[in-house]
RNA sequence: CGGGAUGUGGCGCAGUUGGCUAGCGCACUUGGUUUGGGACCAAGGGGUCCUCCGUUCGAGUCGGAGUAUCCCGACCA
């Protein structure tokens, strides 16, 4: 089943979308561009909401709900923002269906029309920043640190499960405060949350950066993002944290009284990341026996097969395994004992390395002999043999092993696929191949427009900690002067 | 929204120049034998062939329109 992942696949993207359903994360749902998220997928999710949310809880955030739908009018409040937005957005027009005259079905009902049409939140700024007119007054409101996990709704003209559908899952950051620099660094402050989450749990090594001009949020007055590498070369922003400087506040009258007693405007930030998460997980680590899930993010930790032939060495095995399930239980694993009677051991492992599980155990008659235990390893499929005794510690350490493992192997293939480019005859070559190529660029629009036109790459971003880009040179396209080097590439 | 491909049991597909009761593999059900890397035998169940219109004695097959999905662009978390 695994091996028809890249047989039948002509590329990576539909080798992804193959991946993604066979491992039972998520499939495409009856309404155009959406999904349905499956339990083992949703599970995964789960475990990414957990981690960021404590995450934000450590950086003094709090979370709220507000409206799903925004009065068309609010939208319209920020210039650039209404205009980023307009082209995808799903719009409520009546709030009653009726028995259609003629008999079949149902119609909308002409009577039911709403006075204001109601758009359905693509993010939340808007509404949430009409609320928090109302939440701030005095510099003792701020700085005002909220967050939402909510669904969001963009009408893309193309979706792929996960990376970008009509309707997903993130969170959103909405913060307000009294200066400029506090809520600069906020978003700095967020993107490093947001690349220590990639890092540490995802196991994906991310670049920090800011956007350019073009690639900018609407509204903002920049953009910080993660962008992390796929296995094919391509990059994926992964996260992204705004400064928005004071638009929304004037747009939508936040003023606060300061200590001098003199009305100012707050300054604020947003920040998100997505059910696209999932995406990069997927494509950052799995290979053609399916997903690799990092252990910090896994379901499942330990899967354990019994191999038997007779009753009773199946009751001795089941015996000893929920015995071991309990052990490594109390040390923080989750444990799966894979007990169907209807499929062979064969067949049990090819399907847990298709989930992903990190460490399959399997125990048969001649493990009963020797005290032993097979152990196998999802990141590097090979096989131990391992005292019964000491599994549970094992099995520890061996999540700790795997987590470090696949973020190396991620770190490693990155700095293989990341070179300095300064000739033209090279970008275009190298381009084609998926690297990230570090390249100087002149700071122009026209420049980014042409090298898009010409090679279909984009800017990323222009790293921060990352690469040592603050060098002197020419750009790459045109020749001008430049300071600091920015990070080109194909993008999903 | 442009370009291309594809719609046939749950999944993956075949179906010839239009022809007789629409097939195959996987999955499913029942019984048996199996079980250390995707088992085998036997017997079963399951189909408005995407929709509508047309051509024809006869349409899964030909024509038209619609629609959905996927891929490639443009747009995007």
């Amino acid at each position: 089943m695994a091996k028809e992942l890249t047989s039948r696949a002509e590329n990576y993207s539909q080798w992804y979308n193959d991946l993604v359903v066979k491992a039972d994360l998520a499939e495409s749902s009856a309404v155009r561009g959406c999904m349905v998220i499956k339990p083992y997928g949703y599970a995964i999710w789960e475990k990414m909401q957990h981690s960021l949310d404590k995450m934000f809880k450590n950086t003094g955030h709090s979370n709220a709900y507000f409206p799903l739908f925004i009065p068309k009018s609010f939208l319209s409040r920020e210039a650039e923002h209404v205009e980023g937005f307009a082209k995808e957005c799903a719009v409520v027009t009546h709030h009653r269906l009726m028995k259609n005259p003629d008999g079949s079905g149902v119609v909308v009902d002409p009577s039911a029309k709403l006075e204001e049409e109601l758009i359905v939140r693509p993010t939340s700024e808007t509404i949430i920043w009409n609320t928090y007119k109302n939440w701030i007054k005095s510099w003792r409101d701020l700085p005002l640190l909220i967050n939402q996990w909510a669904n969001v709704v963009r009408w893309e003209m193309r979706t792929r499960l996960f990376l970008r559908t009509a309707e997903f899952l993130w969170q959103e950051g909405h913060t307000a405060h009294a200066t400029a620099a506090e809520a600069i660094a906020e978003s700095e402050k967020m993107v490093n949350v947001y690349a220590t989450f990639a890092r540490d749990f995802m196991a994906v090594p991310v670049v920090i950066g800011h956007k350019t001009e073009s690639e900018r949020f609407a509204g903002a007055l920049d953009t910080l993002c993660i962008e992390a590498m796929m296995q094919d070369g391509k990059a994926l922003q992964a996260g992204t944290s705004h400064f928005l400087g004071q638009n929304f506040a004037k747009a939508f009258d936040v003023q606060y009284a300061n200590k001098e007693g003199g009305l100012e405007y707050v300054w604020a930030t947003s920040w998100g990341v997505s059910t696209r998460l999932m995406g990069a997980l997927v494509m950052a680590h799995s290979d053609d026996n399916g997903l690799v899930l990092p252990p910090k993010l896994a379901p499942i930790h330990v899967v354990m097969v019994p191999i038997f032939k007779t009753d009773e060495e199946h009751k001795t095995i089941i015996a000893k395994m929920d015995a071991l399930k309990i052990e490594m239980e109390n040390k923080g694993l989750s444990v799966k004992i894979d007990d169907r009677d209807n499929l062979r051991p064969g067949f049990k492992f090819a399907e847990w390395e298709l989930k992903g599980v990190p460490c399959r155990i399997a125990i048969g008659p001649r493990d009963l002999e020797s005290g032993m235990a097979e152990v196998a390893r999802r990141d590097t499929l090979t096989k131990e043999s391992i005292p019964q005794e000491n599994l549970a510690d094992y099995a520890v350490t061996l999540m700790d092993t795997i987590q470090k493992n696949i973020y190396q192997k991620a770190l490693d293939f990155r700095a293989q696929h990341t070179i300095k480019v300064d000739t033209w005859d090279e970008f275009k070559e190298k381009i084609e191949q998926g690297y990230f190529l570090l390249c100087h660029w002149d700071g122009t629009k026209e420049t980014e427009e042409k090298i898009q036109e010409e090679t279909n790459a984009t800017i990323r971003c222009i790293p921060i900690d990352t690469f040592v880009c603050e060098e002197s040179g020419t750009c790459v396209y045109s020749g001008k002067p430049s300071s600091c080097r920015v990070i080109f590439a194909k993008a999903y």
